[in-house]
DNA sequence: AGAATGTGCAACCCTGGAGTTGCACATTAG
DNA sequence: CTAATGTGCAACTCCAGGGTTGCACATTCT
């Protein structure tokens, strides 16, 4: 998962997808044409995008094509909306434990090492 | 945006989260005592979390207090989701096109600089 | 006041990632 | 066959980011 997050935490990369995206498929040749880096830095990239399963290469003849892969994206995406409600779940059930067992208690001991 | 998702590229960050989310607030001291790093790792971690929105700190007297921010992150999670919308939706639209406009046809001339 | 406790800043390593160049090898095109 | 085109590998540079330590300053506790 840290593996897509990272994938994704580079702005040359989503550009590259995004081509792929406008395209279907492409070649990292032709992608870096598109880009202001060399061929070699794409196929860095694209090596990453795989690893992370964003994309997928297959071989045809002398070329290597890549495709997006929207499904992994969307997985991902799924995967941080359940975290984010994880949070906010935890977050309500303190708050209502610490109005429920004592309205009338502040500052919370819940993780102390109660030396305080 | 990118911001955020490098923020979350790091696996102790995620640590630092979950145990906000399960503590409401906690300073960087308290947070660093969980962790097998130091105090300062925390503070730069905290800052650069800050920095994305997912999380918040506010001072109380000489401690500075930090809680997670939920929205943030749901709010990245639907982002990703609609860009992952936009890719299959891209997707499709190249494969019809390439079925009803001429179906005999292979290797679509879509991004091609014309020559050959 | 004096000791504890907690922050904040700064200087400093060190590794990994992004990018480059150069070259050898494979596959097509003429 | 020969030239053109495209991949793949390797070596190398550069710097941002994660981590550390040391110290000065602020706030609280007794």
């Amino acid at each position: 998962m840290i593996e897509v997050l990272a994938a994704l935490a580079e702005p040359t990369r989503w550009q590259l997808l995004d081509q792929l995206a406008a395209q279907k498929e492409a070649t990292a040749t032709r992608l870096a044409e598109g880009l202001p880096v060399s061929r070699q830095a794409v196929v860095k990239h694209l090596a990453v995008l795989e690893r992370a399963g964003l994309v997928a290469g297959h071989r045809s003849g002398r070329e290597m094509r890549y495709v997006v892969r929207a499904k992994r994206l969307d997985e991902t995406a799924r995967w941080m909306a359940a975290a984010a409600r994880r949070w906010d779940d935890r977050l309500a059930r303190i708050k209502e434990l610490a109005e429920t067992d004592s309205p009338e208690r502040r500052e919370s001991p819940s993780f102390g090492s109660g030396i305080a």
